[in-house]
DNA sequence: ATGGCGGTGGAGCACCGA
């Protein structure tokens, strides 16, 4: 079984990186970051050709998140429960039945909390704490789970180029850290980080400033798996060649293999 | 490290992202 995120910054942008990756990786579930447009407009059918079932989670201009996978998605659920009054298209969560059980996965966008000095960093502090909430909820199932996507936080002052620039962003802050250490406690692991200890293993590289061929990156993608999925984990990947093919994500996919 | 990129909407350029 294999699990795919990626912020892929415009499905309509990137759609033929994205059928490529499809094509050449393979992933059996593929969680989609800033699809950047309404359900209506998704490239359902191109996606449905090459053998995956489509739930998408839209909205106008910006935002979104989809979930893309080879074997039924069953019981989808979009928003953050307990965040109803929500207005932006960040969270989507499925079942996915296969023949060996069920595995519940979700595409999560969580917010950049950028400039810390308005109301958009409560914003991603409060949507960081209803995610830890719902994630509480789900542990309680004690079933394979994946919480994938783009966190929006630099875990650790190795996950970055240099934590002196980053010090005061809303992605490195010590209260993002902290809460961001306070889902992780929960019971979750970092499925990157149990395969893998190598400094610079960034999943984000800034289109401005020649950030990429600096190797200016950050580690912002995570996918944190419940105790019985982190059983079941064989490996994890991050496909940094995606960031250097034409028209390219800013985002990288990261990949894990479940023995599922 | 930030002028320097790139997406969206809409037909200029503001807004957003990280």
């Amino acid at each position: 079984m294999r699990i795919a995120t990626w912020n892929i910054n415009s499905v309509r942008q990137r759609l033929d990186c994205l059928i490529g990756y499809l094509r050449d990786t393979a992933p059996d579930i593929m969680c989609l970051q800033e699809i950047k447009c309404v359900d209506e407009a998704f490239p359902r059918i191109e996606i449905e050709a090459l053998g995956y079932n489509v739930e998408t989670h839209g909205q106008k201009t910006f935002n979104g998140v989809a979930l893309l996978s080879k074997f039924p998605l069953e019981d989808v659920r979009r928003g953050l429960p307990g965040n109803d009054e929500d207005g932006q298209a960040r969270y989507i969560e499925a079942v996915v039945s296969t023949k060996n059980g069920a595995l519940r996965v979700a595409s999560i966008y969580l917010p950049n909390g950028n400039p810390v000095d308005t109301d958009k960093y409560p914003y991603k502090i409060s949507w960081m704490e209803h995610l830890r909430a719902h994630a509480q909820n789900l542990l309680c199932l004690e079933e394979p789970l994946v919480l994938a996507g783009d966190y929006n936080v630099i875990p650790q002052a190795r996950d970055c180029y240099d934590p002196n620039v980053w010090a005061n962003d809303a992605l490195f802050l010590p209260q993002t850290r902290l809460t961001f250490q306070s889902l992780l406690n929960l019971g979750l692991t970092d499925a990157l980080r149990a395969c893998n200890d190598e400094d610079k293993t960034y999943t984000f590289w800034d289109y401005q400033a020649g950030a990429w061929p600096k190797n200016w990156g950050i580690r912002i993608d995570h996918l944190l798996l419940s105790p019985q999925a982190a059983d079941k984990l064989q490996n994890a990947h991050i496909d940094k060649n995606m960031r250097a093919l034409e028209k390219p994500s800013d985002h990288v996919p990261v990949r894990i293999d479940l023995s599922l």
